[in-house]
DNA sequence: ACAAATTTGTTCGTATGTATG
DNA sequence: ACATACATACGAACAAATTTG
């Protein structure tokens, strides 16, 4: 007989890690709870400690452990975060989606500046290169937690105004419908995938190298005129993109 | 004097993994080559072969190289593979998207199971927790490329001879509209992303925890009742979904 | 078909640096 | 200032997979 057993044993940092997941999905160690430190645990499972660790950062980048320097290692706050059901159709609005579900929108303001369109942007925006544009960065919660970060775009020949006006209406929706007057329609949206940046990972609160759900998105007037451009991502873990008939006939 | 640098200098394995990034990108190193050995790197760079192992353990986990035990590292395959532009719609056929695009679409059959629904699937297949489903488990190809792997279930009630029907006609919207005679519309499609599973990562050809797109689909004949649903894997970094209203009303 | 060399993978050990309370 | 806890780095040895002789 060429071998017993097909399933040759496992390196100790993976059993380890299967341990760590398991006792954290049995809760064991429970949500947001400290986890013994690095010398106790690799002490207790009879390791060296770089073994240890080394189960430890894999357990991390799947988004179950947190690491802090200094502090500890902790329990992510993975709770029963029920997906955000969101729907992309004609007309996509955050805070209306949100609501309908039951959970309360708020939009954080990050940045608000203007500056000319680079030649990816400007093909987008269906404008010439280098013409002056709006963008503003915000980052969405739903029910006070991270869930997405949106960069939008706006021509500035068309709302010279509108990082004045967005102070006072924050709803980029209803400064469209009740400022400017124009209907806003999604023309097209563009979804795919990425590893989350740098950045995105520290304002939604994930871990270096989760997903994120990328939505590239242009909108319109009534006259099929790009009035905006923008580009969300969201919480892959928090966030189900809906897409089906009804959302864009009516 | 403490100190002349306020910025702190970077991590060893981070600036080799910044600099092997760079060979890659610059074309140092070039796609599909080996790079040199972990002994003359390490050698090179001046420092141990674990830090310079943790540098391209970093760069491959972000899929820039391909690291195969017995072998050697490679420069991955990112050639300038344009993402396939996959709509969503009411209609949605993977072999005549992809020729459209002047793709050569291809599929291989992983598995061809019949088995009792779970709950979860039986819900969205609106049949009785334990009816006798098929199941159907398919590699896509692009041009070659694994683009995406597709888990399909159907309710074996409707279509009994299903498995043996897929041998003759492999392309399931072909069997729908030319054996069964049924029209095969979307009712409704769900995206989010998540990180590729291990048998997937293997059938996709991507590293550990590179992101996927996954869409939850759901068929239904003219009278709207289920005839498919289907659970898909694309490779996030060849796959863009595009959602506009012009898929829904044609 | 087998053995040796090559290359990556795992594990231990030790030392020192950095952030936190 | 001090102790605690995680972070980085070096060194040594052996295991596992692959290629070469």
């Amino acid at each position: 007989m060429e071998d017993m057993e097909l399933q040759t044993e496992a390196p100790l940092y993976l059993r380890i890690a299967q341990e760590l997941r398991h006792n954290i999905l049995e809760g064991v160690y429970k949500a947001g709870e400290q986890v013994p430190t690095e010398a106790v645990l690799s002490e207790r499972f009879g390791v060296n400690r770089h073994t240890l660790r080394r189960a430890i950062g894999l357990v991390a980048s799947e988004g179950l452990l947190r690491v802090d320097q200094g502090r500890g290692t902790f329990v992510a706050d993975i709770s029963p975060t029920v997906a955000v059901r969101y729907p992309i159709g004609e007309r996509v609005r955050f805070s209306e989606t949100l609501r309908e579900q039951g959970i309360e929108p708020r939009y954080e303001l990050l940045r608000a500046i203007t500056l000319p369109a680079n030649a990816r942007i400007a093909e987008k925006m269906e404008i010439r290169s280098g013409e002056h544009i709006a963008m503003v960065e915000r980052l969405g919660l739903a029910d006070g937690r991270p869930l997405k970060v949106a960069s939008s775009y706006f021509p500035l020949s068309r709302f010279p105004d509108i990082l004045a006006r967005l102070n006072e209406t924050p709803s980029i929706s209803r400064l469209f419908a009740e400022v400017y007057r124009c209907d806003h329609r999604r023309r097209t949206t563009l979804v795919t995938a990425q590893a989350v940046s740098p950045e995105d990972a520290r304002l939604l609160g994930v871990s270096y190298n989760m997903p994120v759900l990328v939505a590239e998105a242009v909108n319109t007037d009534e006259e099929n005129r790009v009035i905006e451009y923008g580009v969300t991502r969201f919480r892959a873990d928090r966030t189900e993109l809906v897409i089906q008939p009804e959302n864009l006939s009516g």
